[in-house]
DNA sequence: CGACTTTGACCTGCGC
DNA sequence: GCGCAGGTCAAAGTCG
């Protein structure tokens, strides 16, 4: 498959953009809040039809980048055929409108078992009426932040005097090496974004070497959160996978952070051959994680592209192959588009 | 033997 | 202050 066929028949689907803006930081966002899951869930559920104004059967490929999609400015898709040139996506109060309609000239309308739910949340969609709520936990948390500083100050300064007098207390080194770190977390935490894909397996091969350092329980769930870090040094992306509770078939995969490494050779077990690195800034493109794909990749590890075909022939995979590969769609997150 | 997973304990934030 | 839930740590176990 050419490139440009690739370009144009490749689908963006079952894979849901998450994005909740929980923290008052602009880069801080997670989806700790259940209630944004269920309601995508029910969302996609209810009468097989995905968001309000957000109906994408056998939808086009596209080509966008994340920065884009996450600022609500608007979803680029390409002149393919089911789509007038220009047709725009934009987020607006929580749903996802286009332009135009974007039921496909073809494809059957909204009975199509083949949608595409392609979902956002981000602090654009939440009421106006938080912005004041919002404004005093922002104020709340700056105060916090200068008072934790002053307080690392202090305990610096301590430190730096037990250190002098080398009789420091090691319970007090403890605490401030913690609070040290504390401070770290908040400071640095970084965005995160979620996405949704039907797979069997739980942690879907990405490209990147991944730990795992946790696993919890998760409240109303049958099913444990695992918590991976990548393994690459000084790299500080992690990532928190889990099975929804209301689709076990859905695999919720949540990435923080951005990767400072390219894509590592073929891990333990990986038969992957290597993978161009993405560019190290902005402005990454599905297009050119697809460029990349038909670059690097052997038939035997084509796991998502094949799975596709063409809107116009209307049959789509709902399923993520097993094991399938993720790097195709998560890396691009990890490098926006525009970065302050 | 190094890399990785498992798992209980611990820490932190938040709501009541 | 207390309890709960999310997130992380780190020792022990497993695997190739």
């Amino acid at each position: 498959m050419s490139v440009e066929a690739m370009d144009r028949e490749f689908f963006f689907h079952d894979h849901h953009f998450l994005r909740d803006r929980s923290g008052s930081g602009d880069d801080d966002f997670s989806l700790h809040d259940e209630r944004d899951l269920s309601s995508l869930f029910v969302a996609q559920k209810q009468g097989g039809d995905s968001l309000p104004g957000f109906d994408l059967h056998a939808a086009p490929s596209f080509m966008m980048s994340f920065d884009d999609y996450l600022h609500g400015s608007r979803c680029i898709l390409d002149d393919s055929d089911a789509f007038a040139t220009g047709d725009q996506l934009a987020v607006d109060g929580g749903t996802i409108k286009s332009s135009n309609n974007l039921t496909p000239s073809t494809g059957g309308g909204g009975a199509s078992p083949t949608s595409l739910n392609c979902s956002v949340s981000s602090s654009s969609i939440e009421a106006a009426g938080d912005e004041d709520g919002r404004r005093c936990k922002r104020d709340k948390l700056k105060r916090e932040e200068e008072e934790e500083e002053e307080l690392i100050k202090e305990l610096d300064e301590k430190q730096e005097q037990a250190k002098a007098g080398e009789e420091a207390n090691s319970d007090k080194t403890k605490k401030v090496s913690k609070i040290t770190r504390k401070k770290g977390e908040k400071r640095q935490r970084e965005a995160r974004f979620a996405f949704v894909t039907k797979s069997e397996v739980d942690h879907l091969e990405d490209g990147y070497r991944w730990r795992k350092y946790g696993q919890k329980a998760v409240k109303n769930s049958p099913f444990p959160r695992s918590y991976y870090r990548c393994t690459t040094q000084k790299c500080l992306v992690k990532k928190m996978v889990e099975r929804s509770h209301q689709d076990p078939a859905t695999v919720i995969t949540t990435y923080e952070g951005k990767h400072t490494h390219q894509i590592p050779t073929a891990g333990r077990g990986s038969t992957r051959l290597p993978i161009a690195p993405p560019p190290a800034a902005a402005g990454f493109h599905f297009h050119s994680l697809l460029m990349q794909e038909a670059n690097t990749t052997t038939s035997s590890s084509m796991n998502i592209l094949p799975s596709f075909q063409s809107p116009l022939q209307g049959v789509l995979h709902h399923q993520l192959p097993d094991g399938g590969l993720l790097q195709d769609i998560a890396p691009c997150f990890f490098v926006p588009k525009s970065q302050p």
